[in-house]
DNA sequence: AACGGTACCAACCGCGAATAC
DNA sequence: AGTATTCGCGGTTGGTACCGT
């Protein structure tokens, strides 16, 4: 297969890095517009890219240690997303390196949690159910979501969600609330993951059911997050009695904090409830 | 051997800030 | 001051290697 054919997104060649070695000593890491000139094919968005990314001399290339990935999340839970900000306290490793590498992390616990809980599922015929939270500042953890409403008029089926899922904290809740940025993009993507464990594919809009301890809504001081895709806003609403939303105790959890002894990992169990009348299929 | 699924990572995109002119 | 260019960041996508069936 020729270079065209194997690369159609653009990756690097070994005589391009070269090329690119040889233009960066000429001129030096910058004036990316002018080395990308003669770099055919190239942008000097590109240039700068692979060479801040990936042929930097300095740059750490050795797999990430189990040390390093204790800092990473430790460093993200004080810093969050700001991938460059947190790049520095690891010397040698890129941003690009680091939010990849984080990602990797949360995907292997995710994976790891799944695996575990089918395992305890199936041995004792329970299900670890959700965790909401509560703290004097009011953070929130999405715990279950719902498939709209059918046609017939009845309430679409809940969907459990297995795994650990974003959390957002939010001081005295405006109506609506706001999602963050990244909520919205981890919400179907999370939705996608723990619905594709019931071979199911929900369609936006869902509501993500939230329980809150603070009350003030609902008969019970439930509420349900109303999630527009289309504005990307949530509406709070009361939970009508009705509705079914996990009723348990309320627990924090991060992502980053599955490997503690918190939250349902602490040997909560909850009976589980069938909503969707598929069983456990994994 | 072929195929499909998964995990990882490189590269791209869009946007905003900083800088140059 | 206004515009163009460059740079940097975070989110997302797509390629590839690997593994199990």
């Amino acid at each position: 297969m020729d270079d065209s054919k194997r690369c159609p997104r653009g990756h690097w060649r070994p005589r391009e890095d070269e090329k690119l070695r040889q233009l960066v000593e000429q001129f030096g890491p910058q004036n990316w517009n002018s080395i990308a000139e003669k770099l055919q094919g190239r942008s000097g968005k590109s240039c700068r890219l692979r060479w801040f990314n990936q042929l930097d001399p300095r740059i750490n290339k050795r797999p990430f240690t189990e040390e390093e990935e204790e800092r990473l999340l430790a460093a993200h839970r004080v810093h969050g997303n700001k991938w460059a900000l947190i790049a520095r306290l690891f010397p040698g490793r890129t941003d690009n390196a680091i939010k990849n590498h984080w990602h990797v992390i949360m995907a292997r616990r995710q994976r790891e949690n799944s695996r575990l809980y089918s395992k305890r599922s199936a041995s004792r015929g329970h299900n670890f159910l959700s965790y909401s939270t509560t703290n004097n500042s009011m953070s929130h953890l999405l715990t279950s979501c719902q498939a709209p409403d059918q046609e017939d008029g009845t309430a679409g089926k809940l969907f459990n969600k297995f795994g650990i899922i974003a959390r957002e904290r939010i001081t005295n809740p405006p109506l609506p609330w706001s999602l963050s940025r990244s909520m919205i993009h981890s919400a179907p993507k999370y939705f996608s993951d723990c619905s594709k464990l019931h071979g199911q594919v929900p369609r936006r809009p869902f509501h993500w059911i939230h329980k809150s301890s603070l009350g003030g809504a609902g008969e019970d001081g439930s509420k349900k997050l109303v999630f527009s895709s289309e504005s990307g806003v949530c509406r709070n609403e009361a939970v009508s009695s009705g509705e079914m939303v996990w009723d348990n105790s309320t627990t924090t959890m991060n992502p980053s904090d599955v490997d503690r002894d918190e939250g349902p990992f602490k040997s909560k169990e909850v009976p589980f409830i069938d909503f969707l009348g598929v069983g456990i299929t994994s």
